[in-house]
DNA sequence: GTCTATACAGCGATAGAC
DNA sequence: GTCTATCGCTGTATAGAC
């Protein structure tokens, strides 16, 4: 009696592996954590995943593929700017809920220790996240919804490292009442008075 | 010919593990790597510290306590809140301009693999930042030099997290500049117009 | 205070049977 | 696709000589 569900291996080990991740880091797990938990050995995870680096890999990946899809939905059903930037914290939101870091937050302040390939697929996370909030806060400029008192780099630099600084300090108590509250403190400098 | 510079060994064991701790994380460096820099074996390394984990109780403890001592430097000299404020983003600078991380924000990723009394002392660290952040808001709110908008806790939370964050992104391309156009830019919404 | 030597567990990874 | 077995290396930590 497998307890798999119908999941394929391949994508129960991503589950598990990211659940640690988010939650220990790159360094803070391995692939004899993930194969215990999935009752498989060390070795089934190598036919899967033939080094932990090309785990790593797929799973940001995925991650960021996630994230630009639920970009893409914000661009789509938000009225304006302001509601886009709501959604975009509340992307934030939803994961805190469950207990986790950002899992490109994590790999950042692992940066220095992961292997090249990695190091550059957080970076083009960030880069993608950055664009798209700079376009919201152009548009939200233009269309008068958000009042911006900076360049649009700088106020998605403030926005982006935020949310996550503010997710980083929140996981230590579990408060993610006061995370809301500082996240709509911190989009509500934003908004015309 | 010792090239310690008279510097006592305990000293250069947490000058070298404490940038390490900040570059790479607790679970990114071993005690092979600082004996290594040092010219010294691992044994000897016990001998001053003998655990991992009482090293790193050493290296959060004169940390905070540098930071403390720094808090109490900007109480005495800063002429108003708004100054406190405007130099408690400049300590954050400066860690960003040697290349590093806040050690606590690094320990606070890691959060979840660190040994007990680690945790506690790196949500001592974040308590008294909270704290001090509160009374300065709190103190601007009196005299005139901030506007608020939003209850003192949740205003220092944005605010810890907003440079934490910054600095966690920062990171990854060095653009320091960015995170001081950041920080300026969350600064500058607690502001009087 | 630092060394050599060692213990022992864990790591990522591979070969080859089934 | 998963297993057993094994490799080589690194991790923290300790004992005892100097």
């Amino acid at each position: 009696m497998s307890e798999d569900g119908g999941v394929p291996t391949r994508v129960r080990i991503l589950d598990t592996a990211e659940r640690m991740l988010q939650v220990r880091g790159y360094n803070g797990f391995s692939y004899g954590d993930v194969a215990e938990e999935l009752g498989i050995t060390r070795a089934a995870l190598h036919y899967h995943f033939k080094s932990k680096a090309e785990l790593g890999q797929a799973l940001i990946e995925r991650y960021a593929a996630r994230f630009s899809a639920a970009l893409d939905a914000l661009d789509e059903t938000a009225p304006d700017a302001a509601a886009k930037l709501r959604g975009y914290a509340d992307l934030y939101l939803d994961v805190l809920r469950h207990d986790l870091m950002c899992l490109c937050g994590m790999l950042a302040a692992e940066y220095r220790t992961l292997p090249e390939p990695l190091q550059a697929s957080v970076s083009a996370f960030f880069d993608t996240n950055t664009s798209w909030l700079r376009g919201v806060l152009e548009q939200g400029g233009a269309e008068g919804s958000l009042r911006l008192l900076g360049s649009p780099d700088d106020v998605a630099a403030m926005v982006l490292g935020g949310l996550e600084g503010a997710m980083l300090i929140t996981r230590l108590d579990g408060d993610v009442a006061r995370f809301s509250a500082a996240a709509d403190r911190l989009l509500n400098g934003l908004v015309p008075a």
